[in-house]
RNA sequence: GGCGGCAUCGUCUAGCCUGGUCUAGGACACAGCCCUCUCAAGGCUGCGACACGGGUUCAAAUCCCGUUGCCGCUACCA
């Protein structure tokens, strides 16, 4: 075991909403870093000054709050670093491992459309590197604007030990010299990759497979800094249901998507967790500890995941079984007011944590909630027109109805044992099976087949209201 | 096109390194049954996979080679 500090990071570029595929990443991340008691770095890669946006910024940091993977160190932004780049840069100069290029992005799309055209190589054909002095300083003098073009190897391999793929090379000669640093000064990707990387003392990159075909040039970088690399890990990606890459056409892609839906963050983080890590014993559900202490890089499979919305669902039906109602209460709060089940800012009764209580087995969402138990906190109920055919419509209803009316009021406590037992009695004497009476009921003081148990619905709404939606239901309802 | 990666139930996966205990295990979904005043939840049962073709071996999901398929990269984007 080496004494080493690991130190992760998460560097997401600020071009759009956080990708639930980012989280994961974001989420291996920082577990890896908890179970290794190191550090979980937060880094804008902002170099993309036309793509960029400090809007996007803020959505990110509050989205990984929200999850729960709270950085220890940053953000560091790399539009603020420009420094370290171009010290970086100096050195690279000095030792001749870079020169200038003059080619146009035009000029090159250009060529690379030729070449592509005629099946050839797509890369850069080193033409400024044979610019002789005079030529250059001409062209310096001009104002003609330029990149760095890092010089590149073109023979050999570049291999690194992947710590979930393997062993991987690349042949040199499909590397060719490509631009570290862009004409507007700004670092390009795998040179501030690499420089933060190192500066900011990166022990193990962990990130998206679709980055395995950089890691041979951030090493090139790094050998000509005369770094030693760290670790890298390259995730499988994460695909929608057709296998492709996540789009908003196969599903919600944002993380703030999942947060406005209803999802609890200990479930996406579960089962984002399992979405390409498993345990021997394929474990599927984890408290927070045991995600920390049983995650393991060597562990991640190599093949991509489907991200399934249904086991999704189920877990967060799961999660959602599993907390307090008051808990549950303060998470649906948000919903809770929408629904006009609470007034903003007002404390949550207990009344609602109950009714929460009562139903808590149903909910797959928080959205869920305000639907299911306003019958039992709003004042007046709308009437489902399938319930009241299906229930209230029938013959007879109307005898039992009325019937069980002077037993509701004789009942004392009002408790569900107490009503249980009259009710039973009520039907023995009656001669009916317990059915016709429970379910006229129920829709009676409810409007819907669906619910808590009836004693249980009784006992909460109370003798007063009970009595009053029977009222009701005789008088608009019942034939 | 070139380069790279990947391949076990519909989906997430265990097993593969260290061949036999795998008539391939778990979970979601689906179907049925049980429980039951409804809806759920829960329990039980069922359906369902080693991409294909060659080797190696007494024995291959596991090792080797090839084929196919899928995905990614191929930018002065990250």
């Amino acid at each position: 075991m080496s004494t080493e500090k690991i130190r992760t990071r998460f560097a997401p570029s600020p071009t759009g909403y956080l990708h639930i595929g980012g989280v994961r990443t974001a989420l291996y991340n920082y577990l890896f870093a908890k179970k290794n008691k190191g550090k979980f770095i937060l880094r804008i890669e902002d170099t993309d000054l036309t793509r960029s946006d400090e809007k996007f910024t803020r959505p990110i940091m509050e989205g990984l709050k929200w999850l729960g993977l709270d950085w220890d160190e940053g953000p560091y932004y790399q539009s603020k670093r420009k420094d370290i780049y171009d010290f970086a840069l100096k050195e690279l100069i000095d030792s001749g491992e870079v020169y200038r290029c003059f080619c146009t992005p035009e000029e090159l799309a250009q060529r690379r459309e030729e070449n592509r055209q005629k099946g050839g190589d797509t890369g850069y054909d080193g033409r400024c590197l044979r610019l002789t002095e005079d030529e250059q300083a001409d062209l310096e003098k001009s104002g003609l604007p330029y990149a760095w073009r890092i010089k590149t190897p073109d023979s050999g391999f570049i291999k690194f030990e992947d710590l979930i793929k393997g062993e991987v090379s690349f042949p040199a000669d499909t590397i060719h010299d490509f631009v570290i640093l862009k004409s507007d000064g700004m670092p390009a990707y795998n040179f501030a990759c690499v420089v933060d990387d190192s500066s900011m003392d990166i022990t193990h990159v962990i990130r998206g497979d679709d980055h395995i075909s950089n890691t041979p040039k951030q090493i090139l970088i790094f050998d000509a800094l005369k770094i030693k690399p760290p670790r890298f890990a390259h995730l499988p990606q994460v695909h929608g249901i057709d296998g492709k890459r996540l789009s908003k056409r196969t599903g919600a892609v944002s993380l703030a998507e999942y947060q406005e839906k209803g999802y609890l963050p200990a479930a996406l983080r579960n089962y984002l967790a399992l979405l390409g890590w498993s345990t021997e014993d394929s474990q599927q559900l984890f408290t927070e500890d045991e995600l920390e202490n049983k995650f393991d890089l060597s562990r991640v499979g190599k093949s991509a995941g489907v991200f399934d919305i249904e086991k999704l669902n189920w877990m967060n039906g799961k999660f959602i079984r599993d907390s307090s109602a008051s808990d549950l209460a303060n998470e649906a709060r948000p919903w809770l007011e929408a629904a006009g089940i609470i007034e903003k800012g007002d404390d949550i009764s207990d009344r609602i944590k109950k009714a929460i209580e009562l139903e808590k087995e149903k909910f797959m969402l928080l959205s869920d909630i305000p639907s299911k138990i306003d019958i039992l906190i709003k004042d007046s109920i709308l009437y489902d027109t399938k319930a009241v055919t299906k229930r209230l419509k029938k013959e007879g209803v109307r005898d039992v109805l009325e019937g069980i009316i002077p037993i509701l009021q004789k009942e004392q406590e009002f408790t569900k044992d107490g009503l249980e037992k009259a009710f039973r009695v009520f039907c023995e004497d009656k001669g009916i099976g317990a059915g016709k009476l429970f379910h006229p009921v129920r829709v009676a003081v409810s409007g819907r087949t669906t619910g808590p148990g009836v004693f249980e619905l009784l006992e909460f709404l109370g003798k007063d209201r009970v009595l009053e939606r029977i009222e009701v239901a005789l008088k608009e309802y019942v034939e």
